[in-house]
DNA sequence: AACACAAGCTAAATCGTTTTAGCAATTGTT
DNA sequence: AACAATTGCTAAAACGATTTAGCTTGTGTT
């Protein structure tokens, strides 16, 4: 099981055959190159019993193939990006690829950075979460028709593949649900960033706030990505003692988890002081006291939307795909009225 | 930047010199090799400008190495294993190697499958979380002389590498702690296994437990691995209704995160009708009604020794490190008796 | 009998590096 | 002046696979 020596020269030798006839025949093209049956059926045979396997590194340098991919993501030890990154290592694995996972945290030169490590090891494409800030790097990627589909996080004027939420969706429910309850002066909770998948999710509270002539009771407060409790601390404490919000949607997982420890801490009850909606369930929202409603994401499909995007565009070089995937609204405790 | 095209050849010749030359003088042997400084310059110089990256195929073809190591966890959508390789990741790529990540499902089929695969793609060694069952695997890998490191699990009479927690230490501390609050009818829940790492757990335990006078109020229940809860419910309800346990130790993050599930329904009040001990910490712990005390895993540690440990055996043949690391007990109000 | 053609194979180039052996020109030694 | 040693470079092999061109046989056709 454990040898790695056996070459092609090897078996060659022993049956008494060119290397060349013994790749031949292992690569199935005994017919095409008209290899007789009995010579064929004894490499076949001496290459199983010396357990012979490829060196893939010398077939990757021949065809120019590596069969790598890689995943860039923020952080892998994210509970949402390593779901989206195992989904992505079994359905890459099942078409033959390797995936080189990556992270970045948020930080832009480290995502240069990578993409050039990666680029350097040989991935035949990309799929990667931009971070804020990164839209030169993603739109010089974009010129130089390397194979890349961005995942989670788009540039609108970018004509590149993406596999991403519908983010005005997710945000609609949310607030509709909310208006449904009762709830009108309904706060949100964002980061701080251009990020065009934040801004959309903005836009998805606003505008049904707008269309519930609500306007006026709209509060968006922006947060710093990468040290966010402080500011949520400071946000929520405005929000429920100086506008008497009645509700408040957090616009990622990070950002309900963070808050969710301000407000136990801050002492307020969920939902009888503020009704809560966070972004993607966990444990932690299920196991509140009041458990989380929360924006689910249908993560296996873009996950596997974005690996089936990336080795579609590989295979054919005009293939492009850019989905905007329905989220759903998982209802707990956490915004219902009279719960 | 997304050129990668460019070869020693083509520097040699725009140079005017052998591919032989600039390969000693990009690899920095300009010295050893008697280069002429002028012309090493101009090589530098116009590799530079070229945006020359050496491919890394060809390199591992002609050296022999990939700087790939594989690592094989039973889930990397787990947090526990989500972290461990992130560090794991950053570490190697500081070494100059690059991490190749698999998931078992706890299946010993997917396991051998697996170390084949990655065998195969080249890796120089492998850290590995080995599943329940895979002992022999393990024995042939040591066997082998296949540079490998077990990480969280071992196996005590296979001489290999392994950067683990000390178990026995784990539940000695959480047993010692509930045993200083007063609590006396304490309960474990296990898996049902043969693995060592929870043997030993289930040691601390029942020692501790005898040490103290107590063997006769020792009730330990085990569940399935694959499926806990329906197990972890009767067992629950058992130990709390029939054996009037007044604390349970749950042995694993997934126990213990199914077990809340459980207690919630069955509207069991922590710490009031029974005290809770978890294993590695997490939201869902810190944000529960009555946070959970738990065993806390070095986790950086013992990730960062594993990735240091198998570079170490894969430059040095005889390298070895067995390591059970020290764990902490972050005690929350779950554990306290009067809170 | 002469030639075409198919069958069954091999030699050699190639992918991009690294490294060994060795060549030519210059300098140093006596 | 003859020879040795040093300097600065190149040619070629090697890593393990794939593929193209081409070489022998043997068979069939006329």
């Amino acid at each position: 099981m454990m040898d790695k020596k056996v070459s092609i020269k090897d078996i060659a030798k022993i049956v008494g055959v060119s290397p060349a006839l013994v790749s031949m025949v292992l690569n199935g093209k005994a017919e095409q190159y008209r290899i007789g049956e009995e010579v064929a059926k004894r490499v076949v045979e001496t290459a199983k019993s010396m357990h012979y396997a490829p060196n893939l590194i010398a077939k990757n340098l021949r065809s120019g193939k590596t069969q790598l991919v890689g995943l860039i993501v923020t952080d892998i030890s994210n509970p949402f990006y390593s779901a989206i990154a195992r989904i992505v290592e079994d359905r890459a694995s099942e078409l033959n690829y390797t995936v080189l996972i990556s992270s970045t945290d948020e930080n832009l030169k480290n995502t240069e950075r990578l993409v050039d490590v990666l680029h350097n090891k040989g991935v035949e494409g990309l799929i990667l979460v931009p971070c804020d800030g990164s839209k030169e790097l993603i739109q010089g990627l974009y010129e130089s028709d390397f194979p890349t589909v961005l995942l989670d996080r788009y540039f609108p004027d970018i004509d590149l593949s993406s596999s991403c939420l519908d983010n005005y969706k997710a945000t609609e429910l949310a607030t509709e649900h909310l208006l449904g309850q009762g709830y009108k002066n309904i706060a949100l909770i964002a980061y701080n960033t251009e990020m065009q998948h934040i801004l959309d999710r903005i836009s998805g509270y606003e505008e049904t706030m707008k269309n519930a002539g609500l306007g006026a009771y709209t509060h968006v407060r922006k947060v710093d990505i990468l040290n966010p409790k402080p500011d949520i601390w400071k946000a929520l404490e405005e929000l429920i003692n100086k506008e008497h919000a009645d509700a408040v949607i957090f616009l990622t997982n990070m950002l309900a988890t963070n808050g969710l420890y301000c407000l136990n801490e801050m002492n307020v009850k969920i939902p009888e002081d503020i009704a809560v909606i966070g972004f993607n369930g966990n444990d932690a929202f299920n196991l509140f006291y009041s458990p989380i409603t929360y924006v689910k994401q249908p993560i296996e499909q873009i996950a596997k939307e974005a690996i089936d995007t990336l080795i579609k565009r590989i295979k054919k070089s005009n293939y492009k795909s850019k989905l905007f995937l329905g989220p759903e609204l998982v209802i707990q405790k956490s915004s219902l009225r009279d719960a």
